[in-house]
Formats: structure tokens, sequence, C-alpha cells
DNA sequence: CGTGGAGTTGACCAACCTCAAAACATGTGG
DNA sequence: CCACATGTTTTGAGGTTGGTCAACTCCACG
């Protein structure tokens, strides 16, 4: 069985316990476009790796409309978030026709007791996600539609760039601008005019699912973007290592 | 050394756990309103246990102005999220004196690798946090600004009753109305129109560092409430009960 | 071809922001 | 005990951002 996690190493294991871990997954399943394969409320003792394509992480509302919380990439764990819980509190759904590894999650309290450093890893990638999740809110709480829309495709473009799907200026996309729009805390219709507006500026386009990046420089100052978040809490890769030298953390300061 | 933990049984632990708990956690420390005790992009090895006061995690912009976070309470850890990450992403502040108990993390990985129900324990109140993070998303991206008030304010109350610090319908809370315009993605000059709207409608006053709620059903009806994300992961308490039983989580499904 | 989903555009409107200023607390030093 | 400074709440007037409604276009797909 094959394991691809995250390129920026947040799965840094011991090979017993890959062993391990192959006893708990499960074969690859396979989602088309638009499943809803995680359902709120759900009472689930299952969480995916997602292998290729992309997935949407949301919330309805009983008002109708949506939330939508993240968009998963290859290499990204899916429902790490409810492990503990007793049942989801959020749902998933395809954007792409996608593959994943699920795994269970019934007796996941037992291997962690026998592979510590299992828990530690998915702590550390709980733990990225918790950093995504705060850059959105401060998104949509503290800034303009125009830096948010900006924002977002900047940050899926450093995700993609890690998993080596993404050029450094151009990336395929699946997202619809209805997607965005509820990801981000708009209209429709408002992202839509973003876009022509970023497109009229010579920043982006966005078009037949391909993002185009024609300044790199000048979107990201838009954004104000800062993409520490994402590569934070890597390690050195290494089958092994995992006595990652806790004591020399080096302090990073903005410039 | 007397350990506070959430009401709700986020930490379940075994005596021996306890005991190694206590290598690690340090003394009370007292911190006066308005300290910033965890400044973003500092190197952090420590995370925090309130015991005491009200807190806030938020991030500074550098447009000025900030996001807050999160507001912990008694019993509630802080700066988990950056536990594994090398720097913490931002910044802890009292809102009120405080009194707190600091461990180490340092050699966090250890003590997991000892004592795994720790492991668990940090890992669901982890993900208690990311599930009122996500609630708290969901408030800023698509409801109004009265909704989103009333919601953040029915969220403490919740809390701080599991916490035993307020009863069904009044309660202490040192929030100015830039606190919670921080928090809520308003202008605090909007916040203040809202908190009259809600008092002209009979439904709560705030006022003297007091909240007072007037009529809780509809309070509940204009938020949207749904509080279940707040208890989920609870295992029956009993003071001593550290007995925690990881074998037997059963599957509570909502109603 | 027809159909349905996605993108595009314009006109109008409401929610919320900004600026400005006053009323009201609360604590401090004289 | 007063005078003053500082922080918080309150209120008003006017301006923007972004939402809503309603069309129309474009395309992929059967």
């Amino acid at each position: 069985m094959q394991f691809k996690t995250r390129p920026n190493c947040v799965l840094p294991l011991r090979l017993r316990d890959i062993a391990c871990l192959s006893e708990v997954v499960s074969g690859p399943q396979y989602f088309k476009r638009g499943t809803e394969f995680v359902h709120e409320g759900q009472a689930s003792h299952k969480a995916y790796l997602l292998q290729s394509g992309w997935a949407c992480c949301y919330k309805n509302l009983r008002e109708g409309g949506r939330q939508i919380i993240s968009f998963p990439l290859p290499g990204d764990f899916i429902g790490l978030g409810s492990l503990l819980l007793r049942s989801s509190d959020h749902s998933f759904a395809a954007l792409s026709d996608i593959v994943v590894s699920s795994f269970s999650t019934a007796n996941i309290i037992t291997v962690f007791q026998k592979h510590p450093s299992i828990a530690t890893a998915v702590l550390r990638s709980a733990s990225r996600d918790q950093a995504m999740l705060v850059e959105h809110l401060v998104d949509i709480g503290r800034r303009g539609a125009i830096e948010r829309v900006a924002h977002c495709l900047l940050e899926l473009r450093h995700r993609l760039q890690l998993a080596g799907l993404a050029s450094s200026t151009q990336f395929g996309c699946p997202l619809t601008q209805y997607d965005l729009a509820d990801a981000l805390g708009l209209s429709p219709i408002h992202v839509n005019r973003v876009l022509r507006q970023l497109r009229e500026r010579g920043l982006l386009t966005m078009k037949a699912h391909t993002v185009i990046i024609h300044d790199l420089a000048a979107l990201i100052d838009v954004a104000r973007y800062e993409g520490s978040y994402i590569d934070q809490g890597g390690i050195a890769h290494g089958e092994g290592s995992f006595d990652a030298s806790y004591g020399d953390e080096t302090l990073r300061q903005l410039p």
C-alpha cells in the first residue's frame, strides 16, 4: 500500500509505524465530482487521506446557503477534526473526481498508544489545519473582497506548489465562482466582479478551470499574503526523523 | 498542585498520567488585564491552562486593527494549536486579571509517548477548539450583525455555565464593545447599535461588565444558536474519573 | 439542437463603515 | 474631595461595499 502524505512532511513516521498504519487503512475509494461523502451530523468513525482531486469541507446553514470551511488538496487529511468527537460537525464533498484512502478511527486510540509518533503526526497536521482556519477567519473578518479572493487563490497556489501540482504562476482549479463565494462569505455575483477587476488590473485570470497569475508580486501585495503558516511545522523528513530537536526552535521574526 | 480542567471533561486522565503532568506543569502565574503574554511569532515552548479570568487570542493585521480568534475561559487550554509548530502564529492577551498554570512543551513528545492518554486528551481539546473556530467562521461569513453578537454572547454563556461561572440568564463579562467588534468582524459603532437593538427588543442588556439575558428563547432563535459543538466529546465526569475507558467511545447521535 | 450549469452584466438597495463629537465612567494625583 | 486624564459607551450624518434581482450569454453535454 502506498501512502501519499503532504509533501511538506506532515507525517514523518518510523517504518514500524507505517506498518501499523497499513493495518488500519483501507484501499482506495473513488468519488465523483459533487458527491457529499461525509455528512454533517453523521457518526463517523472514519477519516480520509485525499490521494488526488479537490474536496471541500463545509457547513450547511439552516437559513439556506453554506459556508465552506476549507479546501482539502491531495495529500491532506480529511475528517481529522472530528476524530475524537462523537460525530462530524461538517460535511465533505468532492469538487472533482477524487481518490481517497480511508482509515478507521474506531481504535485510533489504541494506535496512538502503540505508536505515539502517529499521534504526534496527527496532532501536527491538525495544527496546520487550524492555522489555515485562523487565516481564513482573519480573511473574512477583516479584509475586503479583492483581498479575500486574491488571498484564497494565493494560498491554493502555495499548497498546490508544495504538492508539486502547480507551477509558480499557473494551476488547474475546479472551483466555480459559487464555491469561492461560499468560502469567502461573498455573493457569487460579487466574486465575479472581483475576478473581473483582478483580470483588468492584469493580476490574474481564472478561466476554463485554470488560474493564471500574471503579476505574482502585485497579487501578493494586494492580498497581503504571508504564507508562512502553510509550511510551518515542517521537520526534516528522513524516514525516521521524529527526534526532531524541539530544543532549537529558533525565533523567526517577521521582516 | 491543583488542576482545574474543563468541567466537561476534556482531560479525563489516569492518575499516573496526572502524576506525570505535575512534572511538567509549573506553578500559577498571574497576569494583569491588558497584558499580552504570548506574542505572535514568538517561539513558544509553553502552553497554558487558564485557571481564572478571561483571555483572548488574536492576530494583529499589518493594516492595523486585529481579528480576535477566540476567548479562552477558565479551564481552557491556551496555545495548544502551536504546540507542534515552530512558533505561535497568534497572540494571547488577558482581558481581565488572570491566573494560569504554564507547562513546558519542550518534551511534550516524550510525555505523549509515556502517556498516550494525554495525547488523546490534548487532541480532543484541540478538536473542540476547532469546532468553535468553525462556528466562528460560519458566524462571520454568513450571518448578519445581530445574529453574530447574539450568537457570540450565547456561546460565552454556554461555556461559562459549563464552568459553573454563569447562571442561565446572567454572567459577568469583561469584554468591551471594541473586543466584541474585533471578534465579530464589525465596527465598534455597529456593535453598539446592535446591542441597543437587542436591548430595545427586550432580549438582553450588557452593562457594567454584566450580561443579563431577558428572553433566552427569543435570543436563541435570533442567533440560530445550536450549542451542540460545545459539549461534544464529553465523557461522564465524576470528579475523580480518570479511568477514562477509551475503548467504549459510544456513539451519541444528535437528536 | 435543446438543456442546464456556469459566467457576465446592469440597476438598485441595504447593511455596515467612517468620521466626528458628546456623555459617561473610572481611576489618579494633588 | 476635587480636577483631570483616559477609556468606554452613545448618538448622528453621510458614504461604500457588497447584496439582491433580473436578465442575457456562453459553453459542455446529451
